[in-house]
DNA sequence: GCGTAGCCTTACTCACGAGTAGGTATAAAT
DNA sequence: ATTTATACCTACTCGTGAGTAAGGCTACGC
């Protein structure tokens, strides 16, 4: 349990015996990576302070003081992780290439994040999303950045279907569906990990892009450069 | 609180001064009810035994004595809930029509379903998904029912004749995702409830039928009978 | 009538967990 | 050397809510 986090107790290989007195930021630090991992172990409600604190190798009181309550801290681990998603893939969404590259892109850093960061996926997927109050702002920039993307990409091109208010809540939808069907996905692959994530995105494409139909034809979606 | 101790609350229009003591299955119907409502609104931690008796209009030992413990309850709950939605979307599934509209049927009846019954689908979704323990197992059990069929419906119309093994994990993948694009829509329609049914069927379509690809076409799905 | 079984209640116990009071120890500033 | 600021702790309070003890009221069989 303790081990594998935040890179050990003590920083630095320094061999004094008192290794506390750490600063601020990097308690801080600290205390958000346990806050991430045990708010993904318990969800928000089953995770105790005192574990946290005990996670974190720090005193109860210490985390209230750095962090503030338990929502401040729920708060501030969603968006820190948050924002780790959104640069992920944001890194990957350069102007000026075709809608299907993009989304493809897109699904593959994705899924490469997933698999490299599955507590963060965790506690993003769902425990942000359902709890009320503060923490659903978190998570609704992140989802409206992928509505404003897929968006975007309506009417960029199929501008031909209607007034711009239908497109945009086609737009909407369409990107909610989407957000859930990766989710989904990315759920079913924690269980079957066998698949690399350029693997799990071509089936994304598969069902997004050709879809059912094309598929039940057998025509499963593959990279233009294979074609 | 309730000023109204003995009135209120009891069923029936009966004017007469003691319409208390209820039979154990219409008790057990009325705790169920209450238990869907006060956990739809509140999720499984905040919603308390006490307010789940109170809106029963019965006392906490009552519920107790015929439900069992909280998780009991909720697993009852689940349980109960699941069934609607499962067989509501089966009676649709009548064998031998083509696969796109029994897609197409499924997906109506699953919406017209969760508009008839929003607490159900509250209670399925946003809580039984993401409780651990033995709730997830109620859930995932409903879920991999709906997988299973539209897997086995891939494999029937795909593959005459060819690379079970590889459809098969294809689409046991495919199916989690479109069951996940389908609850992510759900979702999304109970904050924007201004479409029907048959149209946000539609939208299912438009994305797994047709494909991403189509629609930046303009090539929306419509029914057949409209084409 | 009288027992027994089922419906129903008030009024507790008890554990758990958020948040805090109040104090110690070390490093930096003066 | 003394002050000040910051890191850090043990040991509490206190509300809340799950679960229970112990008994009352109503009906129905005999």
């Amino acid at each position: 349990m303790e081990a594998a986090l935040s890179g050990g107790d003590t920083a630095g290989g320094d061999p004094g015996r008192r290794p506390k007195r750490l600063p601020r930021t990097v308690r801080e630090r600290q205390i958000l990576d346990a806050a991430v991992f045990v708010f993904s172990q318990h969800g928000y409600h089953d995770a105790s302070m005192d574990e946290i604190a005990e996670v974190a190798g720090i005193s109860k009181p210490m985390v209230y003081s750095y962090l503030g309550s338990k929502e401040d801290l729920f708060s501030a681990s969603i968006r820190r992780e948050a924002t780790k998603v959104i640069e992920a893939i944001a890194e990957t969404m350069t102007p000026g290439r075709t809608p299907e590259m993009m989304l493809y892109d897109g699904f593959v850093a994705f899924f490469t994040f997933v698999s490299q960061n599955r507590d963060s996926w965790r506690v993003l997927h769902r425990l942000a999303a359902n709890q009320g109050g503060p923490f659903f702002a978190e998570w609704a920039e992140m989802r409206d950045r992928v509505i404003e993307v897929v968006s975007t990409l309506m009417v960029h091109q199929g501008s031909e279907g209607g007034l711009p208010e239908e497109i945009a809540v086609q737009g909407e939808a369409l990107a909610a569906a989407l957000v859930g069907a990766t989710e989904s996905l990315a759920d079913w692959w924690m269980d079957h990990p066998e698949a690399s994530p350029r693997k799990m995105a071509a089936r994304m494409m598969s069902l997004v892009w050709n879809g059912f139909g094309d598929i039940l034809r057998g025509d499963y979606w593959v990279p233009p450069h294979k074609r």
